[in-house]
DNA sequence: GGCGATACTGCAATCGATTGCAATAGCTAA
DNA sequence: TTAGCTATTGCAATCGATTGCAGTATCGCC
């Protein structure tokens, strides 16, 4: 059914007997251009359904209109796409930037070659790089930030980093989970996670920010490292937890997906929650609501942060100074932590 | 620290002292070219960090190297990327992708251009194209069949598609799981999902051949419809199936997400599972083994799904025929339906 | 009638790599 | 010594669109 050869805007030309300047102009709706002769090369290509190639177009204005979204794993645990979260806001991103006129490519970094960087825009693949994975304490990031490359990372401030992070507020997000706890009557509290995530660590201060502020003596709360899966959560839950019962009564997970794995290995030994122990997440996965008890949580704004991410990453490639920005947060309290007073 | 201006092969050549043909032909590795001139042609490349500009080669070549994915929704629910079965498989396409030196352009396919064929293809934007989304009665897609567009898709067979899909035999897995819901002595079924996607319409018939093949009457066999969402799994269940019990005993679930939304309907009102109700769903997402009760599902494979899609792509492009493919299934019985006897 | 301004349009170079074909050098065999 | 090969290398065209600059009409106005 479709046209044998592929249009070229030399074709649309020649159909609309102008030159090829003229068409170029014309379709890109350049005033310049005389509207009669703008509307009849453009109802042309519509006629043949041509569709400029942006390759060639590419080339010539040095420019690839796509954005490159890297999922950065941990070396070592070479876990795959999974965690529900990144792959919420990658949604958004993905949304975002086609509002933007974008494409986006995607590549989850498995392959260890080290250089993002040349991969993607000394090739002129991509025009900017975003970078969403678990923590940036990442050389190859440091390492970009050597260099001209525009790119912005999904994560959080450890502290002076000299590129643009955009996050939540995972410290307050820390605070205001702990609080909670608290305010339930918890007294004996569990950090689910691992620290060496700048997110994960920024989650744990917030956590004993809250403690201190109620002077809770620091040695009531314990740090347990756990990867962010459900898996962990459950294996760390039974390997190391039980062990602090029954004096445990709160645990604070990283991730909905390590508090659910948590949750699943604390009612295997019918402990009531939240009567007995307290649990809540973060990030408020789809999932978090559905399960019972109900998961709390502190919700990420994936929508807020997913543009965050799209706009100051197109700031920085116009030349601006791009800003880091935390999202707030928000506690949501359901079934695993509200002990009904 | 990064060179000023952007290398090009013109400047390695010169560097070398050879011709921009010869230092073309040495960095593609051409025997042509004597091996010395290749290794010291490679060598400068390297030491300059030359990274070849994809987009003239592309230009060039007349290809891009790159493969878009498209996630389709439905245009009314216009859910956004949230199944955590679609991201899995999601995953494992990008990493086969890059394992056979394709990029992947990822696109969610939320504008409603209806026109993937020429946005992506004529445009030289990408080579071919996969789309995955739930069901493929779309029209979008059967447009596409009438043209030359390589393309493949993740789904389920209605009948004599002409184009290869991909998926999982999804009507054997309806018919696993329902045996093993009758196996465990329920007799009155309820199907929970929306029959008019090909896949799900595929496991609701397996699950009536294994009704009709142990004697059960068809109307002890109902269909609900319901989105892929544990909301809507919830606010269904909730809806429409108290009304049916106590008679009602067991449902399945067109998705592990749908599961738990009913598990949390039915824990909520007090009905034991699997004793009085039994419940499985479809997927295996990561979840499923961590709620509780733990979800019996059907596990799709998404490996080999990934793996699969690609692998016709690539042979749906270099000309040859590509198969349609039905991937084996696999029951998991786990709590929420083993009753133990 | 002529001059400058205005409004369009087209020529030709350019983006950077690839590749068919021609050219050159070195060597062997007659 | 020379025709005939082989092994390497380079020339120049090409992919398709964009754009600076120059060229042509047309018009107004003195």
């Amino acid at each position: 059914m479709n046209d044998k050869k592929m249009m070229t805007l030399a074709d649309i030309a020649k159909l609309a007997g102008v030159s090829e300047s003229t068409a170029s102009r014309a379709l890109r709706n350049n005033p310049v251009i005389n509207q009669t002769t703008r509307e009849k090369v453009q109802q042309i290509a519509a006629e043949y359904q041509f569709k400029v190639n942006a390759t060639a177009r590419n080339l010539r204005t040095q420019k690839s209109y796509t954005i490159a979204v890297i999922i950065a794993f941990d070396a070592k645990t070479q876990q795959s796409v999974s965690d529900p979260f990144l792959l919420e806001l990658l949604g958004v991103i993905a949304d975002e930037l086609s509002q933007h006129g974008y494409d986006m490519l995607l590549s989850t970094s498995k392959r260890d070659d080290k250089d993002w960087g040349s991969y993607f825009l000394d090739s002129k693949r991509a025009d900017g790089l975003i970078i969403i994975g678990q923590g940036e304490h990442d050389p190859r990031v440091e390492a970009l930030a050597q260099t001209q490359v525009p790119f912005v990372v999904w994560g959080g401030r450890s502290g002076d980093e000299p590129y643009p992070i955009i996050g939540s507020d995972n410290r307050q997000g820390g605070r205001l989970a702990a609080e909670h706890l608290l305010a339930q009557g918890c007294r004996q509290l569990v950090f689910l996670g691992d620290i060496r995530h700048n997110e994960i660590e920024q989650r744990h201060l917030g956590m004993l920010d809250a403690c201190q502020a109620a002077g809770i003596a620091s040695d009531a709360v314990q740090q347990l490292s756990c990867d962010f899966t459900a898996q962990d959560g459950y294996l760390k839950t039974q390997q190391h937890l039980f062990a602090r019962l029954p004096e445990l009564d709160g645990i604070f997970a990283a991730s909905d997906a390590i508090a659910m794995g948590a949750m699943k290995a604390l009612l295997e030994h019918d402990i009531a929650i939240p009567q007995q122990v307290a649990l809540i997440g973060f990030d408020d996965i789809a999932m978090s609501a559905y399960c019972t008890p109900s998961l709390s949580t502190v919700k990420q704004n994936t929508q807020s942060g997913g543009k965050a991410l799209v706009n100051q990453l197109l700031t920085r490639m116009q030349g601006q100074q791009p800003l880091s920005e935390q999202l707030a947060v928000k506690l949501l309290c359901r079934q695993s932590s509200l002990r009904r007073l």
